[in-house]
DNA sequence: GCCGATGAAATCGAATTCAATATCGAAGTC
DNA sequence: GACTTCGATATTGAATTCGATTTCATCGGC
């Protein structure tokens, strides 16, 4: 008998191959390394990823009904394109969910939600100067899946998952053309008290300032 | 040069082998075929539609995206089960986004929307009596889903049709308890007027009162 | 008699192979 | 010289095979 060997222990993160294609193909769309609109080869990214056809084709698959590629049956999958009318129609839906869950997540907050709710406005706080931008990208990215999980609605919660994620591939799409980054995450801070303090109303009205804002500021840039 | 034949028309809906695999096991789901709770076996569905075991993995996953199934790695896929917190929470999103859609069809309807608004006014019209319940199920389906269409936002309906198919499901399990079937149907009279009419205002109350009155009727069903 | 461990079988995940279709290019004819 | 058609190649869709893991049952030991 021999004890379990260090490698397999530290292996146990590894979901399936196919999780893995779809996260990893998912952050490559999603940071423009695939391009809007362009073709995908499933020969190149079975060697740029290493796996075999069966999980690249699982995870396209995965991302087509999220609607990040587009898949023409015998002809191809493409990567889904970004226009304006994109942004408008995004922000629609968008602009509903999130102010929806800003205001259940100030009325279903739990004790365990609030710890997380205010170690998150100490990293607002925290921001000093210029910080990366990978950084505040991810720090956006954590506020507001928070917000979603503490609404306590899985529905919910999964829809703005995905919106999120189109939202997030149109601003890298802008970054260059936008300023204010810090201070649009900063605008979270104010969102993240009503929602500590149980306050649904103020939530909400934070929650759609900061999409509307978002929709302005990226318009405006396109 | 010969004309085009019947068949090929007709057959011209045959998608691919794994969409196909897709909506009938989604219709197998919704209608209770596969029970909630249940355990997938791929070899059953294999034997049963007479599909090789890609189209059915690739269907399978399609419908865990969507949250119809549920995967846990190397154990099993299970159809979602179905309790009362997830009608909550369906219907908590679906009221929303119903609201939502129901406001922009009323304002974006094209002359095309309307003629088929027109028309499924008229349908509901000539409900006579005690009609069958697949057809009163089959009309539902086509307003709502002309009324995602008529809000002309591609997130909106894709969305709303993924809820809709967890709502048809919850409603397949109340079915034998819920009578009022065809009074439930012609309260979309109002709506399909509104909309007709271009009045977001009553077609959002319309939809309203009907959404609440679906999760009411049913949960005192449950 | 009960609990645990080992092995076998079944099922799921992945990869490779086979087949079909679409596109692109070349050649021939008008 | 241009357009159309046919063929070849590349790529996608589907199926089967291989491999790994998990679970259940049986046997042995305590």
């Amino acid at each position: 008998m021999r004890l379990v060997d260090a490698n397999q222990v530290l292996h146990r993160q590894s979901n399936s191959l196919s999780e893995e294609a779809y996260s990893k193909i998912r952050s490559m769309i999603i940071s423009l390394d695939l391009e809007p609109g362009s073709l995908i080869n499933e020969a190149d990214l079975m060697v740029r990823l290493g796996f075999s056809r069966t999980p690249i084709r699982e995870a396209l698959r995965s991302l087509a009904s999220e609607k990040l590629v587009q898949v023409y049956p015998r002809r191809g999958m493409f990567v889904t394109s970004v226009d304006v009318q994109n942004l408008t129609a995004l922000s629609e839906v968008r602009a509903v969910l999130e102010i929806k869950a800003a205001s259940l997540a100030a009325l279903r907050s739990t004790a365990a939600d609030k710890k997380v709710t205010i170690a998150l406005i100490s990293e607002i706080d925290a921001i000093q100067g210029n910080p990366d931008m990978a950084t505040l990208i991810q720090l956006d990215q954590r506020i507001h899946h928070h917000i979603y999980q503490c609404a306590h609605n899985q529905f919910l919660e999964s829809s703005l998952d995905q919106y999120y994620a189109h939202a997030l591939r149109i601003w890298f799409m802008a970054l260059d053309r936008v300023d204010d980054l810090a201070e649009a995450i900063i605008e979270h801070r104010a969102l993240l008290e009503a929602i500590r303090d149980n306050d649904a109303v103020a939530a909400s009205t934070a929650m759609k300032n900061h999409v509307e804002g978002f929709e302005t500021s990226i318009r405006k840039s396109l």
